[in-house]
DNA sequence: CTTGACTCCGTACCATGGTACGGGGGGTAG
DNA sequence: CTACCCCCCGTACCATGGTACGGAGTCAAG
């Protein structure tokens, strides 16, 4: 038995556990193949689609990358990144450039809303009274 | 003259004078308000609103804070940290603190994302081919 | 004192990112 | 064969974050 079935890792997955398998919603799933950010898998005979196992990794990433901010069609862009056909090499070199000065944008950003909030709880500990908020004063500095 | 009349840095804004200051439409401000994101304003006799020029740093930080990934509600929260009443203290510190492990999480991911972005590019400049989406592998690492 | 641009307000509409619903068929255990 | 649960699909609904609309009042120029 063991050797010419399929090892559990490379079984490929019902929309249901993929689903459950990725911590979303079976309509979820749906919902990005219509979107475009996960491919129509081959179906079973019954018309049930049979996803391979990546696509919850996938879907980690999908989500994982809105809770910074990207759109799901940005976030389709992202994914639809790679270096399949030499000839795209420019577009794809382009946009992952502007990709990553968006990210670096988010990067300054967060790295000063952390630093008001660090002065927040020092505030707090030494019982200070700060009527403004410092988070402004750090993000939005001085009109 | 001059010195009894307002300087222009103190004037009172209208609702549209800090849209436009503020980059966002008349609508936008007037949600706001709405949401709790910005104090409602004294009126002129007319009914008129009078802004205090630095609401417009507030939307500034608004809109800069949504795109790092947090809702309004999140962020009028973060609007609402500040020590006022030291009775406070704990409570706001306690919110200060989740929300630095929060931004701390989104720099990790932030991160990793600009790594694997550079692959992206280092692999365009090196004519590769990788049929798999360094971005997936390393923000959503190996199952 | 009219005209035109701007203010007010409430309400309705829109796009994004899901979430739910309902009717019909598949798959498997009893 | 009959339950029962899951899958299919299309469509409708929902919350968030705006955006637009319409009727009435304000204000400054001509």
């Amino acid at each position: 038995m063991r050797g010419n079935e399929l090892r559990d890792a490379d079984r490929p997955l019902k929309t249901s556990e993929l689903a459950r398998a990725a911590g979303v919603g079976v309509e979820t799933v749906r919902y990005y193949l219509r979107r475009g950010l996960l491919a129509e898998p081959p179906r079973a005979p019954s018309g049930y689609r049979r996803f391979p196992p990546d696509a919850v990794r996938r879907i980690a990433f999908v989500r994982r990358t809105q809770a910074l901010g990207f759109t799901l069609d940005e976030i389709r862009e992202l994914l639809e990144l790679r270096v399949e056909r030499p000839h795209a090499c420019e577009a794809v070199e382009e946009r992952a450039k502007a990709r990553i000065a968006a990210v670096e944008e988010k990067l300054d950003e967060l790295q000063r809303m952390k630093r008001a909030l660090a002065r927040v709880v020092a505030a707090c500990e030494a019982r200070e009274r700060t009527g403004h908020c410092p988070l402004l004063e750090e993000i939005a500095p001085g009109s």
